[in-house]
DNA sequence: CTTGTTTTTTGGAATGATTCCTATTACCAT
DNA sequence: ATGGTAATAGGAATCATTCCAAAAAACAAG
């Protein structure tokens, strides 16, 4: 466990945005000013195969980074990007579901990932005043959304 | 509908093993030699933004299309890397798990994707096979292990 | 059949996240 | 200090995907 590698998991566990590679380098960047991006690729991949971190992939085109590992799922909003947690209680469901899946496919399954999209709480408020905005005035065109890849 | 788009979602349907990009570029260059992959990738965002194809993104650096649009999960095989539909029947356990969702998160759902990682039949007989030989060979074989350092 | 207009395709270059490489540095036990 | 080992820094390479300008095709009258 070096310096780096102990910064990197430190801010990881700081937040809950899951934030990506570059995120991390620019907030690690702060206290130690001389690390390198590949350093933080690297200690990720290291950290994510040792099961103390977690990396999502929400076909974004940028991988996200959580070290937050206890059980859970993914939602993110279609308008702003942000990704917060969901609290699957897969406890219940899942056993079962795992094992129709097995029946039905003939795989032996070994892990399973649930992801939502949707629109934030801050998101529904705008897109709300967006509309009420609409229907007012008729002319009205606009592209948000950020995603590419 | 032009003529290459037409024979890209031709050849898509064809097939059920969820080809990538290049997949279908190679399928339909048998047909059309002078397509470019360029058209290839144009066609195929076209098409999912029309609903008439599904692209999937299961974090493995390619994605993937699919013709069939019936709602349906993914499992992918992590030794050989295949992928097979997986019949899940949404129609019950999702409408409460959305509600579910929507409650703890304050998100508004707008969709959801479950995809599964597992070994397929064929993977299961050859892992079997190799742990088979592998405790057979730890039997006869008494011989001193050549480690090094 | 021309001419002009619009749409699509080509082929190649650009992008950008991630990975790879290697000289240099930090670490550790003699 | 010295040597050996492990990790880093910095930059180059990779590779799926996207972008772009020019050529071709499709279309619409005249
Ligand atoms: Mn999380
Ligand atoms: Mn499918
Ligand atoms: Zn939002
Ligand atoms: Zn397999």
């Amino acid at each position: 466990m070096t310096k780096q590698r102990a910064l990197i998991l430190e801010e990881l566990r700081k937040v809950r945005t899951h934030p990506t590679a570059a995120d991390v380098y620019e907030a690690v960047r702060r206290c130690m000013p001389r690390i390198s991006l590949g350093t933080v690729y690297r200690n990720l991949d290291l950290l994510s195969r040792e099961g103390l971190v977690r990396r999502i992939d929400l076909g974004t085109g940028k991988k996200r980074y959580d070290a937050f590992v206890e059980d859970h799922s993914h939602i993110r909003c279609s308008s702003c990007g942000r990704v917060d947690d969901v609290p699957l209680h897969r406890a219940d469901g899942l056993a079962a579901m795992y094992h129709g899946v097995e029946r039905t496919t003939g795989y032996e399954v070994q892990s399973c990932e649930i992801d939502f999209v949707g629109l934030c709480p801050e998101c529904r408020k705008d897109s709300a005043a967006a509309s009420r905005e609409r229907s007012s005035r008729k002319n009205d065109l606009a592209g948000p959304e950020k995603t590419r890849k």
